[in-house]
DNA sequence: ACCCAGGGTCATA
DNA sequence: TATGACCATGGG
């Protein structure tokens, strides 16, 4: 079944289990992680985030008082840090001032909340996605480089579509739980990084659709 | 010495 | 609407 999301779903679920996605210690956390992952390696995200833990900034009200300077300096093996203290220091301080906290921010709508993210700076739509579905329980999918590449070798998108059409294109055929569409995206991170490479390892990997990086997951019987 | 990593903004056409 | 420059560190 070609276009089967919800196949490829069952497979990878049974094939790697359930992620538990996102990796962090707290919500707040979490969001901070979205930002700083930002076209990033994770491995320096996290050493990122343990600057900022073991310096006492992660969580809202610390990190919204904080400044620049300090951020830039604690976020630096991150990439970017210039970009990513301001980012980070605005989005804390509308959570503390607008929001008042992600607890209550969960008691709104999803489109609203949404909105609001977007019209931040350094908020694009996968930043504010994710801080949806995995900080505020909404349910979203994320659609990121990875889900990009491993539907596009699938023969299933072209991969250049504009990410609003991705979402609602992967949100039609999966199931509508947070949950789930949250447990997919963390799975097809986890099939990306182990199997899927930018540059594939033999030559008809794209044209064949037909090896490890995007093909045996869905030709495994079942 | 390259290429790459769980993007986003801004200027330009 | 759609490209391109820019942001910057660390691993392979």
């Amino acid at each position: 079944m070609r276009g089967d999301l919800r196949r490829l779903y069952r497979k990878l679920l049974g094939r790697y289990g359930s992620q538990g996605w996102w990796p962090a210690r707290s919500a707040f956390e979490m969001t901070v992680g979205a930002i700083l992952t930002q076209n990033t390696a994770w491995l320096n995200v996290e050493r990122a985030i343990g600057g900022l833990r073991r310096a006492g900034y992660l969580s809202p009200e610390r990190m919204s008082r904080a400044r620049a300077a300090t951020l830039a300096r604690l976020v630096r093996p991150a990439g970017y840090f210039n970009q990513k203290a301001a980012r980070l220091r605005g989005w804390s301080k509308f959570l503390v001032d607008e929001w008042g906290s992600l607890a209550r921010a969960k008691r709104r709508r999803a489109g609203e909340l949404r909105s609001e993210l977007l019209a931040l700076k350094g908020i694009g739509p996968e930043t504010a996605d994710s801080i949806l579905c995995y900080a505020l329980g909404k349910p979203v999918f994320v659609v990121d480089a990875y889900t990009r590449r491993i539907l596009s070798r699938l023969g299933w998108i072209s991969g250049d579509e504009p990410y609003d059409d991705l979402r609602a294109w992967c949100e039609s055929r999966l199931p509508a739980e947070s949950g789930d569409l949250g447990e997919m995206h963390a799975l097809l991170v986890r099939h990306a990084k182990e199997h899927c490479r930018k540059r594939p390892v033999c030559d008809g990997c794209v044209a064949a659709r037909s090896c490890e990086c995007a093909g045996a997951v869905v030709s495994e019987g079942g």
